[in-house]
DNA sequence: GACGTCACG
DNA sequence: GACGTACGTGACGTCT
């Protein structure tokens, strides 16, 4: 084994010049976070940013023996958040992020990988890293030294000098001497600063001048010479909006001058001999990469040492970094080229040829099919048609509902609608004849009504989903047709129009209605033979077969049955809010000095910061002031009467626009009851959503909101049953993240809440298990300690004081979501339980943090939340059959609010169905998944919704 | 159609 | 050195 050391001793030769290289080590460690792939050492840890900067040092202390290289160094670290520029500019940093979760703990790593190099670490409690080393900079200058000072912080370029001070960017492999300054500032070191003042700094608050970039800032000095310059001839400036800037923000430059002004005159932490390389034992070195799993680091050493150059370094770096697991990303697959030819498509109007296209999907064993119909609501819709499919360009339209499009026109010829359905049904049920449809929800609605059970079937648009969720396309017929085939489907509003001129389907002329039928079967069957090998090689047959495709027929039967409304209730409740809400619009004009359009953002604003002259107001990027419920809420407890005024307002609008008048308006007047429509493709993590109505948002959290369950009601001789998985997202967490003390807290039915509580803060009091609640799911969603703090109304050193006990009290947790974020990275998707993907490249690779980050909380979530709607989803296919099974027929399942299934519920059979309900729910993930935690149910009923939980 | 807001899990 | 700040939805009203 051979140790780093120095070919010489340099600082006893005289001929020798001292070299110090001062390492700006806390701005290395932010840039190689965010340069370097993320690496994990042996102990599970992220450690990409301490790899990338071990190598560095290494890289830096194996120049030794170079003419250029260091005879002393020492690395620079910021020691304390609070410094002299604080006291000078309260505001100095005051905004700056906290560092990446991930990256937090690698600081101390920093200095274990400083001191197992044996290089000196020098940090100043009140100095920032910059001053230290300008201190450093101007002692070393004044005893003959050269310094090199390796970071590219341009705050930093203030100090080069040529012949005797210069920056090495060791990511970009750059010397940076005075011309490299003039290059990027246009004014040499010495103005370095007067730019910086003007030009201010977002990350760091300095305010610098408004509208002075760094053009501008490099013209006025250039111009002017100083900040002070610029102020004194501020007369001269011809552009008025930047002399009046200049005028107005002129102590703002000048503090911005003294913000940037690099302390060089405080006394050394160490002397400048101290800092001499005297060579590097290699036990604490070998250790720290032994420790770390820095293997190649470590064989190099071991085999002979670093006698290379730094380009070896940095391909030892790359070597390391290659032999991480090969990303295992894959694109989606090219469009395939298709040729679609409508004009072949035949239009059924007899029944021969009925019986041909029949024969002809007996014979092929599968069918694509596709009903039109009047209108796009399924459960009043009627059949105008019905197309068929066997082959690329075999296709057929059958009419059976259409009628003359005008007054002039006759009713074209077409079979019976009841003759074709009768000859369809037995191929529609044939057990043999697999029938292919695209979001056959729809399809197997239209049938079910003309008692026609379609099976067995495939949906292309829930296997697009169960192979693409979350891709950047969309998963309807058109969006499809253009991905995967760059085909460009018949558009539907060139057959029917748009707007107040809209016809239906059954108008539209039997030629175009075939061209346009005949297609959506025509590309469903494409899908269908794109999308079904890639099926079982993508490994998505599973979630597909135990999980989506059966439940088509579970969702179409609680859409057919709707959910009772009392409507007479509804128009009360409508009354009582209008009179509410006509009262607070007078209070508030009169609070407002006049009145406004309350319900405009835009005009509330103006009322509240501008004519009411309130402060504190944040502004979005529209340029508009904020007036959401938290400014809102803010502003009402500093006493400001008129925003609670407008929160109530709100609130009863609200209700009545979207609850108590819209769902009036949607009872269907034949079966007097609300049908929703629940889509199984809504939600990336395969969470149904409700929609036409939206029946999974119904208010409850607020007394007031309640109400407007109240309005769902059982039919007479029955009740409302509700039943709810309780915390299951968390049960989950529990159990994936397998977390010792959540799991025996979930099978002791103890309170989480409480137990996570005590494991925080000590006790379970009320207070704290609110805390605890919000911490629970703040962690699930991945939420930065700002979000928490601010969510908890704490500073953002409790948020992350919080979190990182959090973690270290559940390790699992931590583990869970560095597992994940690591393979959502390398996979691209992440996996729940029964093996649904959901997609998150590119973003989770995007070079914009935001959207990366936004990625990456999204993919902390999914396999959560999405096992969560996997399970519900098994436990509802099985439900209608347990029922019958017991006996309870009766029972029907109405609704799902993604913990929750609503049923009606016979009167006198609400216990047994409640044991049902609750065992099949209970037991939803067997056999397939064995869980570490029980799945508990809790069951409520009574006449209406709001008295069932 | 974009945006802001707010209802739910 | 910047970016924004808790995940997933759908509906309504205003404004352009």
């Amino acid at each position: 084994m051979s140790e780093i050391e120095t070919a010489e001793a340099p600082a006893t030769e005289k001929t020798v010049t001292n070299h110090l290289y001062l390492v700006d080590g806390s701005s290395y460690i932010f840039r190689a976070y965010h340069r370097l792939p993320p690496l994990t050492n042996r102990h599970g840890m992220n450690v990409g940013a301490v790899y990338g900067y071990t190598a560095m040092l290494w890289k830096l202390a194996d120049g030794l023996k170079q003419a250029e290289g260091p005879t002393h160094m020492a690395v620079i670290l910021d020691a304390s958040e609070h410094t002299h520029r604080n006291e000078m500019y309260d505001q100095y940093k005051a905004h700056r992020p906290p560092p990446p979760e991930d990256l937090v703990p690698q600081f101390p790593l920093i200095r274990v990988a400083t001191r197992a190099f044996s290089i000196p670490c020098i940090e100043k409690a009140g100095l920032e890293a910059d001053d230290i080393i300008a201190c450093y900079v101007m002692a070393a200058k004044k005893a003959g030294w050269k310094v090199t000072i390796v970071s590219s912080d341009k705050d930093l370029m203030q100090l080069v000098e040529d012949g005797a001070v210069d920056m090495l960017d060791t990511m970009n492999d750059r010397r940076i001497d005075e011309a490299a300054v003039h290059d990027k500032f246009g004014v040499g070191p010495e103005k370095v600063g007067e730019v910086l003042a003007l030009m201010g700094d977002s990350v760091d608050n300095v305010p610098g001048v408004p509208g002075v970039g760094p053009k501008t800032a490099t013209q006025l000095i250039q111009d002017y010479g100083s900040v002070e310059g610029v102020l004194a001839a501020v007369e001269e400036i011809k552009k008025p909006k930047l002399k009046q800037n200049l005028i107005e923000h002129a102590e703002a430059a000048r503090l911005s001058r003294e913000l940037v002004r690099l302390v060089c005159d405080a006394p050394l932490p160490e002397p400048l001999d101290e800092l001499i390389l005297k060579g590097i034992p290699p036990e604490p070195l070998k250790e720290f990469l032994e420790d770390q799993g820095f293997k190649t680091l470590l064989n190099r050493m071991v085999g002979g040492g670093p006698t290379n150059t730094g380009a070896t370094v940095r391909n030892d770096v790359m070597a390391a970094l290659d032999r991480r697991p090969a990303s295992k990303i894959t694109e989606p697959d090219a469009p395939e080229k298709i040729e679609v030819d409508v004009s072949k498509y035949e239009t059924v109007t007899d029944e021969a040829a009925l019986d041909r296209w029949i024969a002809e999907a007996r014979a092929q064993g599968y069918v694509a099919v596709d009903t039109e119909t009047d209108c796009i609501d399924c459960i009043i819709a009627k059949l105008a048609g019905i197309s068929l499919a066997t082959g690329p360009n075999r296709a057929c339209y059958i009419p059976v509902g259409h009628v003359g499009g005008d007054l002039l026109s006759e009713t074209p010829n077409q079979l019976p609608l009841q003759l074709v359905l009768d000859r369809l049904k037995p191929l529609l049920e044939d057990p043999a004849v697999l029938k292919i449809g695209h979001n056959l929800k729809y399809d197997w609605v239209m049938f079910d009504k003309a008692g026609i059970d379609v099976a067995p079937y495939d949906d292309t648009m829930l296997m697009s989903f169960d192979l693409d969720a979350g891709r950047s396309f969309g998963h309807n017929l058109t969006d499809l047709a253009k991905s995967q085939f760059e085909h460009e489907c018949i558009s539907f509003k060139s057959l029917c129009g748009t707007g107040a001129r809209q016809i239906t389907f059954d108008k539209v002329p039997l030629k175009e209605a075939t061209e346009y039928a005949g297609e959506d079967a025509d590309i469903a069957l494409r899908l269908w033979h794109r999308f079904k090998p890639r099926m079982t090689t993508e490994n998505a047959e599973r979630v597909y077969k135990r999980v989506d495709q059966p439940l088509i027929p579970v969702i179409g039967r609680m859409e057919r049955r709707g959910v009772k409304v009392d409507r007479d209730y509804l128009a009360g409740l409508s009354k009582t809010f209008s009179e509410e809400i006509s009262k607070l619009e007078e209070r508030i004009y009169e609070a407002a000095c006049g009145p406004f359009t309350i319900g405009s953002p835009q005009q509330l604003g103006d009322v509240l910061y501008g004519r009411l002259g309130l402060k504190g107001g944040r502004k979005g990027k529209s340029g508009h002031y904020s007036t959401d419920v938290n400014e809102l809420e803010r502003l009402a407890s500093e006493g400001v009467n008129c925003a609670r005024l407008v929160l109530d307002w709100r609130q009863l609008t609200k209700l009545r626009s979207t609850y108590t008048e819209a769902l009036q308006s949607v009872i269907n007047p034949e079966t007097g009851r609300v049908h929703t429509s629940f889509s199984l493709t809504g939600a990336q993590t395969g969470r149904l959503s409700s929609n036409d109505p939206n029946l999974q948002n119904i208010p409850i959290r607020t007394e007031l909101g309640r109400k407007i369950r109240d309005a769902f009601v059982a039919e007479p001789g029955y009740v409302l049953m509700s039943a709810d998985y309780s915390q299951i997202e968390l049960r989950i967490a529990a159990h994936m993240a397998d977390v010792p003390q959540l799991k025996e807290a979930f099978r002791e039915g103890a309170d989480i809440h409480n137990i996570t509580a005590e494991e925080l803060f000590g006790s379970a009091d009320r207070e704290n298990r609110n805390k605890a609640k919000t911490v629970n799911f703040a962690i699930l969603y991945g939420v930065s300690p700002w979000g928490l703090a601010s969510r908890m109304g704490v500073p953002k050193e409790e948020g992350q004081a919080i979190i990182a006990r959090y973690f270290e009290r559940f390790p699992g947790i931590r583990q869970y979501i560095d597992d994940t974020l690591q393979f959502v990275r390398s996979h691209g998707y992440t996996k729940t339980l029964f093996g649904r993907k959901t997609h998150f490249y590119p973003n989770i690779k995007s070079p914009n943090p935001s959207i990366r980050g936004g990625a990456e909380r999204a993919a902390i979530n999914a396999p959560i939340q999405g096992t969560s709607a996997d399970l519900i989803k098994r436990a509802m296919t099985r439900m209608d059959g347990a029922l019958a099974e017991a006996g309870l027929d009766g029972v029907r399942m109405l609704l799902q609010v993604h913990d929750e299934l609503v049923f009606e519920v016979p009167d006198g059979r609400e216990q047994e169905a409640a044991e049902v309900v609750r065992r099949v729910m209970a037991t939803a993930a067997e056999p397939a998944i064995k869980l570490d935690v029980p799945l508990d149910v809790e069951v409520g009923w009574g006449e209406h919704w709001g008295a069932a939980h």
